[in-house]
DNA sequence: TAATACTTGACTAAAATGCTTGGTTTTGTT
DNA sequence: AACAAAACCAAGCATTTTAGTCAAGTATTA
C-alpha cells in the first residue's frame, strides 16, 4: 500500500465525484476546474478507475464519469490501489531466498504493518467522507468566522 | 504523510534496530547486509533519523546506531515524517486563494483522511510490531517444526 | 453533421529513488 | 603512534516515477 500524490489526485477526483453525484454524469473538464488537475492527467487516472469498475462512463454530449456504486461501497483503499500499479514489495520475494532469519522477520513486520494500512483505508469508504465533512462543515464556518473576527480586531488594533 | 519505498526502508531499518536492540550499538553494515539495502542509503536515511533524534550515534570502532528512546516511544509516524521531506499538499495553500467552494471541500476532505492515516500510524509504535511479531514468532517456529516432523515422516516412510 | 466526450499513444521536464564514489573525521585497539 | 573500524559528509548519476502535454483518433447524440 503506497500512499503518494498520484493515489492522492484520484481520492479527490473520486470526492468531487461523490459530492456532484445527483448532477447526473460529471465531466473531467468540470473536475479539472474544480481541483486543479490537468485534464490528459485524468484521462489517465479514470481510465484505471473505469477498468476497476470504480466509475461508469457515458459517450457523448451531456455525458461524463459517475461512480459506479454507492460512495459508501467505495473504499479510499480501493481507489488508491486502482491508481497505482503493484510493486513487488517483498525483496525476497515472499519465499525462501531470504539470507538469514533477521530479514525474514522484519519483512514480515512490514507486511503486517503494510495489510494494517490497507485495512484500515479499506474501512474508510467515500460516503463515509463525505458525511463527517457534512458535520464538520458548521464547525469549520465557525471556526473561520472566529478566525477572521480575531484578524480584524488584529488590524484594528494595529491601525 | 506520505508513504513511499522511503518510508518503508527507514521502517524496516528502524525495526532492525528494535531487534538487536541488547546487542549494542548496530552498524549500518550490519543493518545493510541483513535487511539488503544499500550502506550509503541508509547512511542517508540515518542523517535524518538522527536529526530527529530518533537514533542515538557513536562513532568509532564498536559504534553504530541504537534507538535513541524504548521502541515503544518510537511511532511508526515518525520515523515516516523523518525522512520524508514535507511536500506542500495543498494548491490553495491552505488559505483562500480557492476558486470555489467545492475545491475548498475535497481539500478538505483529503487533509481529514491525511490526518486520520497519521494518526493511526501515530498510535502503532516500533516496539508495538515486535511485541506482535513475538508472538507470532513461536507460531512459526511450532509450524516449522511440524513441517519438519511431517517431512522426517514422509522420509522414513520412502525409505 | 458537427459538437461533445472519451480513448490511446507518444512524448517530456522535473523530481524522486537508490546507489556509487571518494572522501573526512572520530575513536577504540594494538 | 599507527591502524582500522566505524560514523559522517557531499557530489554525482542512472533509472524510474510523476505529472503532465500534444496529437490523432473513435463513439455518441443533439
Amino acid at each position: 500500500m503506497r500512499l503518494t500524490t498520484k493515489g492522492r489526485y484520484a481520492v479527490t477526483a473520486m470526492l468531487d465525484l461523490a459530492l456532484h453525484y445527483k448532477d447526473g454524469p460529471i465531466t473531467l473538464a468540470d473536475i479539472s476546474q474544480r481541483q486543479g488537475i490537468s485534464l490528459s492527467y485524468l484521462e489517465q487516472l479514470f481510465s484505471r478507475l473505469r477498468k476497476q469498475e470504480l466509475v461508469d462512463s457515458t459517450r457523448g454530449p451531456g455525458g461524463g464519469y459517475r461512480l459506479s456504486r454507492d460512495s459508501h461501497e467505495i473504499a479510499v483503499a480501493d481507489v488508491i490501489t486502482a491508481v497505482d500499479e503493484k510493486v513487488e514489495t517483498t525483496r525476497c520475494g515472499g519465499l525462501s531466498n531470504c539470507q538469514d532469519d533477521s530479514q525474514c522477520l522484519t519483512h514480515d513486520l512490514w507486511t503486517e504493518l503494510s495489510a494494517q494500512i490497507h485495512d484500515f483505508l479499506m474501512g474508510i469508504s467515500l460516503g463515509n467522507l463525505v458525511e463527517r465533512q457534512g458535520v464538520q462543515e458548521v464547525a469549520a464556518r465557525q471556526e473561520k468566522a472566529e478566525t477572521n473576527f480575531a484578524m480584524a480586531k488584529d488590524v484594528a488594533a494595529n491601525s
